[in-house]
DNA sequence: AAAATTATTAAACATTTGTTTAGTTTTAAA
DNA sequence: TTTAAAACTAAACAAATGTTTAATAATTTT
């Protein structure tokens, strides 16, 4: 890892737990073992740090969907069985970083950030719509509110990972409980989100 | 309205656009028109203020759900419904303030302030789940994931209201479209809502 | 090996931060 | 009307903030 790199680590981490505003650059450069001038000469700006970091830790994941929707093997309901298991092994993986996103999206500042994190958080909503309009044209499924019922695939697995303490007390756990480090829950959300998917858009 | 108020109702409008620590206590006495040393006179710091304000926008909406769970007329979908409407209600009449609880839930900083703040969010969350558990009991319901039943309500909901430009995203809305003034979203994210439990939760 | 570029450092800079002080005005009580 | 308490102000405080500077060390290029 290249000392930049180190730098964006110690950004992500800190910025995911205590926000962009909450983390000063002396405590990024003291957690990656750094003299804080090197973030301004790596970097220009704290901001601009912040920019990386996002481009950082979101280039790798393109347009996982888009080669889904002309899969011509699987059923529709099958694809949406699918993209749950990557939205949810996703959310997983990186359930921190996901809430700085979330947490900029909410706020009113840097709007030219909130508009790349939003084509990140939506670069694969439209597949997602068009293998939910295609099964309805097909006749597989009935006919729904579609962006909605995206809505709800990717609200569920979101708000049930806000955060650990809300996690907790939703599911009654104990304080000890670490959410996105059970994999039980995992399969329980896993199992509900297409449950819920199969009753709502599968014709009776 | 008292001065306290109106230092309030400043702290309210900035901490909800720009976030806890992205609002300087000079903002809020400019906004307020008052001087600075007023926030500490009232409130003592700017963290008590916090306070003052989570307790302020909150303290009138306790317990609404818990005599609709008692309620012998209506059939336990309806008290979904009626649920619903509320939750959505609630949300599109204080959009801005409830991103920034949501926002300060997913921060890992002031544990005390999380934990009150999850305890508000999660008042109702009790008596939902005990309609949906009387109506299972008295086979109105097919047995589904309780909590997660709840999750997929309330996080459809947040979800679309994360920010302006995530909705405007979403729904392939233009730039000016203001989510949480449009009544026909708000029948829009309703209707979804319902027929989404109904499919979900009744028997077919 | 000399020169030039790049990396790194400690220190200083100018603002901004939340908070306090000490004094003044206003209001209410005696 | 005097007195005491509360409300309010301008200024100062100390600490923290993001950023820059000027100098040195390390590396690469010529």
């Amino acid at each position: 890892m290249t000392k930049k790199e180190i730098i964006i680590e110690s950004a992500i981490k800190l910025f995911s737990t205590k926000g962009f505003e909450g983390t000063s650059v002396r405590e990024i450069a003291t957690d990656a073992e750094v003299n804080v001038a090197m973030i301004n000469y790596y970097f220009g700006s704290k901001e601009k740090l912040f920019e990386n970091v996002v481009e950082y830790r979101t280039s790798f994941l393109r347009g996982v969907f888009s080669e889904l929707v002309n899969n011509k093997t699987l059923s529709q309901i099958e694809k949406v069985d699918f993209m749950i298991e990557q939205l949810i092994e996703r959310k997983f993986s990186d359930a921190k970083f996901s809430r700085l996103l979330h947490r900029e999206m909410s706020l009113e500042l840097r709007p030219q950030m909130r508009n790349a994190i939003s084509n990140i958080l939506l670069r694969n909503i439209d597949s997602v719509k068009t293998i939910i309009r295609n099964g309805i044209k097909c006749g597989e499924f009935q006919s729904v509110d579609i962006e909605l019922t995206v809505t709800t695939v990717v609200g569920t697995i979101h708000y049930l990972l806000t955060s650990d303490t809300m996690c907790q007390k939703i599911l009654g756990k104990k304080e000890g409980f670490s959410p996105f480090k059970s994999k039980q829950l995992k399969k329980r959300l896993s199992d509900h989100t297409k449950q819920l998917m199969r009753s709502h858009l599968l014709k009776k």
